[in-house]
DNA sequence: ACTTGCGGGACCTCCCGTTCGT
DNA sequence: ACGAACGGGAGGTCCCGCAAGT
């Protein structure tokens, strides 16, 4: 079971080192530390460990937390990813993934992480619009898209020349060239767009995360007491 | 000779669809229809081959006309190379092996063509920061490197998803998302980012190119005569 | 203990089918529905498993009944053993398994099991001469290691074209063609050599167990009321 | 090319001793002395390498020289293969190919190399039948899928027993022990079956061959003369 | 007596990128 | 410019233990 944690981590970390085509099982193997029979019992072939990794991508990245603006969630949903990616082997892998598989005609749909990424933002986006936080020409979908584009071509970017060490910048960067394009002025002026603004929003959503867990102990040695 | 035309055009068509790990010198040649021989001849190596095709990009893609905007020569490079990417199998397999080149420490670096096109970009908008088309607080390097990044990202999605077809509406939707964020209002209103942008601005170069030629040929004959 | 008959019978009907070596223990495990554990339980190998396949041959094909002319018994157990190839696959894997075994140095003696053949058949020639029924100048032991190679051939033929459907109208005819070089005339026309005799011989046989059951229980229930 | 034949021999030497699913395409590189480079160029895969063992069999046993008698051809034909079996590694390895290949529904058909050889013997019984050799009540169909089987059984066990070392006289018997079924009494005391007719045999066609190579080549110097 | 979960190596086949003679 | 040959792994998966539970 911690087995199986290992060589999807292990496997994640080398793809996205390297992408999918380059890398070997017994890279893999290497840096898993795991051998041949342990990885091919809990994944029958490449191609599973590959599509293993980019379902737990979706596990792996946090979801922004409650805030007045939708739009802040939304800019917090990117920031958010663009801190876990230089540290996270998981996401790494899983973004890499995303953005070069082969293309081949047999291999599995491309599309499909582009549009889970893609759908995410769409919601945020459409909940933005209801609350009156969008200009009322912008097209959500498009726009959704776009943005999902632009982050995957940043990312790689960012890749090339920092291993990604860069990317908040990066994406804080976008940001402020897009939003201006989208929100109210309103929502604009109010958005927290900083390079750092992706690992605060995780340290809060930890720290809240921290203290839900202590009152739940707290609240169920209460029970035991009563 | 002719040879080396037809291989590297198939190389880099191979290249562009399956991606430089994926490809087998066999597809290649395949592609190509020549031997074993012949392309060793030529080339003597993949990763050589995979340079040559990222060298062939610069003279493969035509540079925009004049235009009294610098901006719009800034909107028409990238609407030029939009519309160059479904039909071009060279532009394709540059432009691929630039966003995905394994990253292996010991490959090629990645970062040359990205700083190529960036370098574009840049100079493009330093130009219009001096006829004053830019807003004050534009960063044109950052913005060159955001263009660049949001291109290739914008790129792999739609190849992704039609295989290159909707490229130049994504690529028009950028424009029309970022310009107001870069763009003085003066200019703003008379950049034409129409999805068609990129192929009538070929289509004026080559009528421009072979009434050029023709004249030249006149010129000649002109002179000849005398 | 019916665990390791159902493996038995799996892996006899898997070697049947594909030979020891193309055979995979997983092939076996699915056909007999048990797990590796319960496999390696009762059979510590694949090698062990496959002897274990040829020994229980012995008992799994029934001997001939008494028959007033020991030859039609040489034939009636051929015949059996034809009637019984095509649908008990227990003795379809241990005639593959001693027809074809690997010939590698290190694996079982090949020559056991076609022994065991020949000597039986060899034992019937021998009644037979002393009875009269040969022809004076018949080699019994030649002869038994004949007919005993004649059948693994022919049973491999019929495998390959009919999955041993045919198998016994070939034995038939084998017999018929072999014994007038053996069989004195009186014997010969007295001798049943039908395609049928197999499962007539078989037929036989159960009837008279069956009635020796009923008899013995009625001895048994007599004794008990006594 | 002479690389080929070297391979194709080595691997029908190793097919011949340990079977197809035993043997290791690195068992066959081994005997053969060549890289899997090499193999991999003129035979893609274990599969090919042994339907061409397979193929090539038909042209490594010559065929009989002219007899009088059709039934003696037939025998010799036997006893060629059986002479030629323990020496000749690709016959051997083609035989072992025929006799036991896996049976797998999506292999080849294991019907073909029975039928080539029941189908040359099938044409001299044919033969036969016209002049009057056969018995009447013959059935040479039949009688040709007997006889192939029959050889097929012996080959095996004799290769169990002796690698195929007293292979002529088991054949020899066979013939012995059916021919009195076939044949008419005139015909049947004028064959010869004897063991070593095979090797007899084909050192008459090697010495009829040699003598007509000299031949053409006087005839040729002769022709160059005039 | 039998099951499940997991781990361990040992190959095997395939085929790839490459270098020779020619 | 070509066909032949070359090694070196790649991915795959097989056969098999060992543990802890029924």
């Amino acid at each position: 079971m911690r087995t199986r944690a290992t060589i999807l981590r292990a496997a994640a970390s080398v793809f996205g080192d390297i992408g999918y085509e380059a890398a070997t099982i017994s890279d893999i193997l290497r840096e898993a530390g795991v051998t041949k029979g342990a990885l091919y019992f809990h994944f029958s072939s490449k191609l599973e460990l590959a599509q293993a990794v980019l379902d737990a991508q979706v596990s792996a990245v946090s979801n922004p937390a409650d805030e007045p603006l939708m739009l802040q969630q939304a800019v917090d949903q990117g920031m958010l990813l663009a801190s876990s990616l230089p540290v996270d082997p998981l996401v790494r892998g899983s973004v890499r993934l995303t953005v070069e598989w082969s293309g081949r005609e047999d291999g599995p749909d491309r599309r499909v992480p582009y549009l889970r990424w893609a759908r995410l933002t769409r919601d945020f986006l459409a909940a933005a619009r209801e609350r009156g936080e969008l200009l009322p020409h912008v097209d959500i979908d498009q726009t959704a898209e776009l943005m999902v584009g632009c982050f995957a071509g940043i990312q790689g970017m960012s890749q090339a020349f920092t291993s990604h060490k860069d990317l908040p910048e990066r994406i804080a960067f976008l940001y402020h060239t897009v939003m201006p394009a989208i929100a109210v002025p309103a929502v604009l002026v109010r958005l927290d767009i900083a390079p750092d603004r992706g690992s605060r929003v995780r340290a809060m959503a930890e720290a809240t995360e921290s203290a839900e867990r202590a009152e739940a102990a707290q609240t169920a040695q209460a029970a035991e007491t009563a």
